[in-house]
DNA sequence: AAGGCGGTCAACCGCCGGGAT
DNA sequence: CATCCCGGCGGTTGACCGCCT
């Protein structure tokens, strides 16, 4: 069954909003605030969907924001966070204040992406594109094998790990400083991966499972222990977390409301690998994003000129985003 | 001068999550 | 618990504009 409609689409005017339009609905705004959108067309005497009347006043008409060209840092903050967070454009916006989620999503489509592009590094997955086209070209020279079969050091199947992930350890400080074979599981799982979880052939909104995307070869033992390992320790970044936002502004998590803490620790104690383990991290990922945990993930990423300022020399590893857009 | 073309950006569409009932 | 409703989100569209031939 699907949802009716939000309003009665014949007797709603479409297009461009006209000043007069505009001036009825900052009066309304401006004297009775937001919210009840749905209502605001007919109280304000707009023959608008109430939906269009949100989106324009959030994205042109709402005071204090910012129609002046991005600036620099601006750009470098985009790129930054896109790396980190993918399409997700409001949690962006939300770290450039005056700037919508719709100004950074047409910047980043018309501007950034091409930049990046002209710059040899793939807008989708911030790697290098030499890097990716050598990838491909490695797996189409590779013979299809059993997975059951793999070999140690064999072929790892094409892995759909999302970068964001790997950030987000980062930004949560959950990544301790990684072995020596801890970066040769995460430099093959994360070689073609996308930038969202929720990307083409997986599906809208599906959710990835590690255990998809790993061979039961030694690599994917070394990866799921790992994965187990940082349960452990995004149950510690939760319950310092709380400690963290109620200082900072940011939200905090509650105690005992924190469902969260127990998707990522709770299930830690139970030992809960392998397919379950790895979902309930991702689905703590998710939590912790959804309690806006994300800010102070951002922020810590942020702060952390070695994460993705790049201390490494090797085009592999982290460190090619910032600083190319300054080169102009 | 006019038509084609590409870039930009405001606006729309459809889906989803969460709160209310 | 199921359903409804609302706000929010990301993807996409289409109008507009400037440049080029």
């Amino acid at each position: 069954m699907g949802r009716p409609p939000c309003c009665d689409k014949a007797n709603v005017k479409k297009g461009p909003w006209t000043p007069e339009e505009d001036a009825k609905l900052l009066a309304y705004t401006s004297t009775h605030g937001t919210g009840n959108w749905t209502n605001v067309p007919q109280r304000a005497g707009l023959k608008r969907c109430g939906k269009s009347c949100r989106l324009r006043y959030t994205n042109y008409l709402r005071p204090n924001l910012k129609h002046e060209n991005f600036t620099q840092e601006e750009e470098d903050l985009i790129v930054t966070l896109h790396a980190m967070l993918g399409s997700r454009w409001s949690l962006i916006a939300n770290q450039l204040p005056g700037r919508t989620d719709n100004d950074v999503k047409n910047y980043w489509n018309t501007k950034l992406s091409k930049k990046l592009r002209q710059r040899g590094i793939d807008p989708i997955t911030h790697r290098p594109i030499a890097d990716l086209m050598h990838s491909i070209g490695a797996l189409a020279i590779r013979p299809p094998q059993p997975a059951s079969s793999s070999p140690n050091g064999g072929y790892l199947p094409a892995p759909a790990l999302p970068l964001v992930h790997d950030v987000a350890y980062h930004a949560a400080g959950m990544l301790p400083p990684k072995t020596e074979q801890q970066q040769v599981v995460i430099a093959r799982v994360d070689a073609d991966a996308p930038a969202s979880p929720t990307t083409t052939e997986h599906g809208q909104g599906q959710q990835l499972k590690w255990s998809d995307f790993l061979a039961d070869d030694a690599a994917a033992a070394a990866a799921a222990a790992e994965a187990q390992q940082q349960q452990v320790v995004l149950g510690q970044y939760h319950h310092e977390a709380s400690a963290v936002g109620a200082g900072s502004g940011v939200a905090v998590y509650g105690a005992g409301s924190s469902s969260s803490a127990a998707a990522a620790g709770g299930d830690v104690g139970g030992g809960g690998g392998g397919d379950d383990g790895a979902a309930a991290f991702i689905d703590a990922i998710l939590d912790c994003d959804k309690e806006t945990g994300v800010d102070q993930l951002i922020a810590e990423l942020l702060a952390d000129p070695a994460y993705y300022a790049g201390s490494s020399s090797s085009s592999s590893e982290m460190g090619w985003g910032m600083g190319l857009l300054n080169a102009d």
